[in-house]
DNA sequence: AAAAAATGATACTATCACGTCTCATAAATG
DNA sequence: CATTTATGAGACGTGATAGTATCATTTTTT
């Protein structure tokens, strides 16, 4: 039994993260209710795009907490992480649009934890010299959210599914993408 | 001796790049002229999106041309391309952003060349057995994409420099990012 | 210097989306 | 069945922006 409220939540993070400027009236229709309901439950459109942008942080929490207790060598972790993150992608697209205007203190604060959950796992590869010492951390860790990204948009646009995204992720990351002479 | 409207052209795509959503009078600001200059160069918002996109194209064009004509292998045919592409973040930068809503047909069939070309050179790595086989061509197309992007944002906000991110991109395409035990 | 063209400022209209409010109706609750 | 609550439709005011039009001023041309 889910609330009205998580309802909304749940259409509108699918609808913006394929329209992310849509107005409210649009955001209201795609979940079924009226324009003046959905200002009911959230007083404006920065509200509703906080408690959204907190909701895809818990689904991401979610999805990669049960593998962070595992205590995994550090690749087998992040292909983990990679693969939980997959089926993600409305709420990781959501969030890569919307990453720009994070206004809210608070909101912003609550992703410090997950950048430094972030953080550590790469160093952690480092410290296990699973890392190409010919790139930087920055590097790394952008790298995998670009095509962590691009997988949904292939996976919305392409029919790529679930498993060869997974697949196509890691073989890039650990093997490349081209071969050169 | 650059024209104004030229002027205009360039400022727009680097204010733009940066503020995707900026208003026309932000944009005549940015390029130091009147709002109602901007319009008597461009009668509306739409030409002049339509103008910059066309124009990025052709800086697109005449970056990679030299190396199109040289018969080169294609590993490095590639090589050369994203390090023509690699200056271009701006006009990279507000293609991807702007990619969603290519609305004028005589625009998108512009583009078609383009696609074709990228299309041509991935097939002849693969003739040339350079491709991971296990990966697809369109992942690998877009995957270039994606890095040459990610390239100009961190030129961008953390003083990546243009050599680096060259380096950067095609070890990580070569190579990969990280290994795998 | 005189004429012509380009420009900036400003006012104006139209549109669109946000946010508020009211009211009639539907749904839930007792 | 009666009452309360939730809802949808729509009116309303507000503010931002697109696009148009005017006019004084600057710049360019001749």
């Amino acid at each position: 039994m889910v609330s009205k409220r998580e309802q909304i939540t749940t259409s509108a993070i699918t609808f913006l993260s394929g329209k992310p400027l849509a107005s409210m009236e649009e955001i209201a229709k795609a979940a079924g209710i009226g324009r003046a309901t959905l200002f009911r439950y959230f007083n404006n459109r920065q509200a509703l795009v906080d408690e959204l942008e907190l909701e895809c942080k818990r689904r991401l929490n979610r999805a990669i907490a049960p593998y962070l207790s595992l205590e995994l060598p550090a690749d087998q972790l992040l292909y983990q992480v990679i693969k939980a993150l997959i089926p993600l992608g409305d709420s990781l697209h959501f969030l890569f649009f919307e990453a720009f205007n994070i206004n809210n203190p608070q909101v912003e604060s609550a992703f410090q934890d997950d950048i430094k959950i972030w953080e550590r796992l790469i160093v952690q590869l480092q410290e296990e010299g699973l890392i190409n010492s010919n790139l930087s951390h920055r590097w790394i860790a952008r790298t995998i959210d670009s095509l962590v990204y691009q997988s949904w948009e292939m996976m919305n646009s392409e029919n790529l599914s679930h498993a060869e995204a997974t697949q196509f992720i890691w073989r890039t990351l650990t093997q490349g993408a081209i071969r050169s002479v």
